[in-house]
DNA sequence: AATCTATCCAACCGCTTTTAA
DNA sequence: GTTAAAAGCGGTTGGATAGAT
């Protein structure tokens, strides 16, 4: 027998969410913030678990959502961080400010993944479906771009780079010292050179990552701490995830801590605006970053308007 | 008008990872 | 070092809706 849920070992209240659950969920979050997620559907007075009124804040109820139809830079940025990271929806959601993994996930199985196949590319490895016509149609639909396929592509049968369960960063510039096969080159039989070519690979300044997928208050203090240029200056990049504030140094933990303190009512009021209109200047720049390992990936969002 | 089909997306499920005791 | 709980994540499901027949 299949094992139940949360949800069905507690009787709880299942399916969609009435407006008066959501109402509920929301005047707690702004009082009291979630802290442990287990306790909020008892504090909020919801018959919910957990985990449930989790999914439901950060997917529906989150103050800083975008919602709408996604723009075609969305979604041009969406396929090109798939050739890089896969199905990795939250490193891929944390790029795109206000979306959340969820919500990128739905429009690549529903939208992208048709769209690209209609071109003749295969969705799960950014190649040509076949050869010589798919080249053509990839061709004619990447333009140039399509010049970072390698004429002697690796057979279907493995046609995948390595493994992408790199750790992605934001950021400016890539620390030294380790680096990735995939990203050296075409080891992976993919021309990484010929992409940062592509990319006008510049130094760029830090991004804030979306609060989407990690916490919302490692999100503040990465949004507070780039606020501050000189705070953040002996930081030239910061990490995402969990281990994020930890790794970027002493004094972000501390910020950290500190805003731990802060009421969810001041989070609403500012950090939100910060983080916006930073992650706005930055895009007005059009420069976004990732990193696989510690080797940054820097691309131009405006550049990828030809990628599809 | 009724029925069928396709599509979208919110929510769930179950596994993995992280954190705390 | 071990264990349990919590959080995070990606895959999948199912209900609502729109469009076609």
């Amino acid at each position: 027998m299949a094992k139940q849920s949360c949800c069905h070992k507690k009787k709880l209240r299942r399916g969609l969410w009435s407006p008066e659950e959501d109402e509920k969920l929301m005047n707690h979050i702004a009082k009291y913030g979630h802290g442990c997620w287990s306790s909020v559907p008892k504090l909020a007075g919801l018959e919910r678990c957990g985990k449930s009124c989790r999914l439901r804040w950060i997917n529906y109820l989150r103050p800083d959502l975008k919602r709408g139809t996604f723009s075609q830079e969305e979604e041009d940025l969406i396929i090109h961080l798939h050739s890089l990271l896969g199905n990795k929806w939250s490193q891929i959601a944390a790029q795109l400010p206000g979306r959340t993994d969820n919500e990128v996930k739905n429009f690549w199985n529903s939208y992208i993944k048709k769209r690209l196949r209609e071109r003749g590319i295969d969705p799960t490895t950014h190649q040509p479906l076949a050869e010589p016509a798919g080249a053509a149609a990839c061709r004619a639909v990447f333009g140039d771009v399509a010049d970072l396929i390698p004429p002697a592509a690796p057979p279907l049968a493995d046609p995948m780079p390595p493994p992408l369960d790199w750790p992605i960063v934001v950021g400016a510039a890539a620390p030294p010292s380790r680096s990735s096969c995939y990203l050296q080159g075409s080891c992976g039989g993919f021309d990484m050179d010929a992409l940062h070519q592509q990319q006008h690979c510049v130094p760029a300044a830090p991004v804030v990552a979306s609060a989407s997928s990690s916490s919302t208050l490692t999100s503040m203090a990465e949004a507070e701490h780039h606020c501050n240029p000189a705070g953040a200056g002996g930081l030239p990049w910061l990490e995402l995830g969990a281990n994020a504030v930890a790794d970027a140094g002493s004094h972000v933990d501390s910020y950290a801590g500190a805003l731990d303190e802060l009421r969810w009512s001041e989070y609403f009021d500012g950090a939100f605006q910060a983080a916006a209109s930073q992650q706005g200047a930055l895009q007005q720049a059009g420069q976004q970053c990732v990193y696989k390992d510690d080797v940054a990936v820097h691309f131009d969002v405006h550049g990828l308007s030809n990628w599809c």
